[in-house]
DNA sequence: ACCGCACCCTGAGCGC
DNA sequence: TGCGCTCAGGGTGCGG
């Protein structure tokens, strides 16, 4: 599951895969609430184009060309983006590689679930971009051109600030959880990084947020910093039962404290880690070290 | 303006 | 073995 940091991360991946070269050719697959812009129009509006570079916004991305304009992306829930040299075998989802002898893992063919699949005029390796779930998104914008869904988007999660925090809680009586996955506040924090923040905090995450005290939310703004910061070095990885072979792949889940712990004993007072629901999702914590 | 909830999608995991 | 069920969740959009 795609967050900041894993958004990142594959920024910084498919950077050198992408600036400067020419795109001869794009093939997609059929029409679905998955392209916000029609297929036939992203493959009419890639062609020819040159990538000028890749940049982030919370858990966008946007591909940008010279003489304007960009693909923006969205990596929803199982989006992947990756090359077919050797970035493809850390991208590709648990599934496809289980069923994939080690040997065999280094050639990905596209399958139903590639909806871009961008060919350069220079011959080298290929891009591809993935979703099974087709929660992810793509969108054409023009030079200059603008999207709601972008101008709407908080400063970005890593420039969070605690006075920044405090402000957007005041008279917010939702849970503070919910307002931390609110991207209008605050882009890129998603499900994961906003239970293992409120742990790092103290902070229980089904406290309204108007209760959450100026302190706390430095606290916070810290936490989601700090993890933030630290999940990007150690790779970006998202929660899986997945192991890579040769344990090159992103570590972050190692490190989590409470995400997907459920039952098990708190690190630091040994408390059963409980699980509960806020706005529709699986919600962790402490219920001894999170007040 | 704000809040809670249904919904989009597919695959994994489970019980029977 | 295989069916049917539940769960996972980012983001939008609806009704209250």
């Amino acid at each position: 599951m795609p967050e900041l940091p894993e958004v990142e991360v594959t920024c910084r991946r498919i950077a050198p895969l992408l600036v400067g070269r020419k795109i001869r050719s794009v093939r997609t697959t059929a029409d679905s609430y998955f392209f916000l812009t029609p297929p036939a129009e992203v493959a009419a509006a890639l062609q020819g184009r040159t990538v000028s570079g890749v940049s982030r916004h919370g858990k966008y991305l946007r591909i940008e060309f010279e003489g304007g304009g960009c693909l923006v992306v969205h990596l929803g829930m199982t989006g992947q983006l990756f090359g077919s040299g050797v970035s493809s075998v850390r991208l590709l989802s648990a599934t496809a590689r289980a069923s994939l002898a080690p040997e065999e893992q280094t050639a990905f063919e596209p399958d139903s679930h590639t909806h871009l699949h961008l060919r350069f005029e220079d011959g080298g390796a290929d891009v591809y971009m993935r979703d099974v779930r087709k929660f992810g998104k793509v969108l054409v914008l023009g030079p200059g051109e603008t999207h709601e869904r972008l101008e709407r988007l908080g400063i970005d999660a890593l420039e969070v600030s605690g006075e920044l925090l405090f402000s957007a809680t005041r008279k917010r009586a939702v849970a503070i959880k919910s307002l931390l996955l609110d991207q209008v506040v605050l882009a890129g924090v998603g499900n994961i990084y906003a239970d293992e923040a409120l742990f790092l905090a103290g902070v229980r995450p089904t406290r309204r947020a108007a209760r959450v005290t100026r302190k706390q939310c430095d606290g916070i703004a810290d936490a989601l910093r700090g993890i933030l910061q630290r999940s990007i070095e150690t790779g970006g990885s998202s929660i899986s039962d997945y192991v890579a072979p040769d344990g090159s792949d992103g570590s972050y889940q190692d490190e989590r404290r409470v995400y997907a712990r459920a039952k098990q004993p708190c690190f630091v007072c040994g408390s059963p880690i409980r699980k509960t629901v806020i706005g529709q999702r699986g919600t962790h914590y402490c219920p001894s070290c999170q007040k």
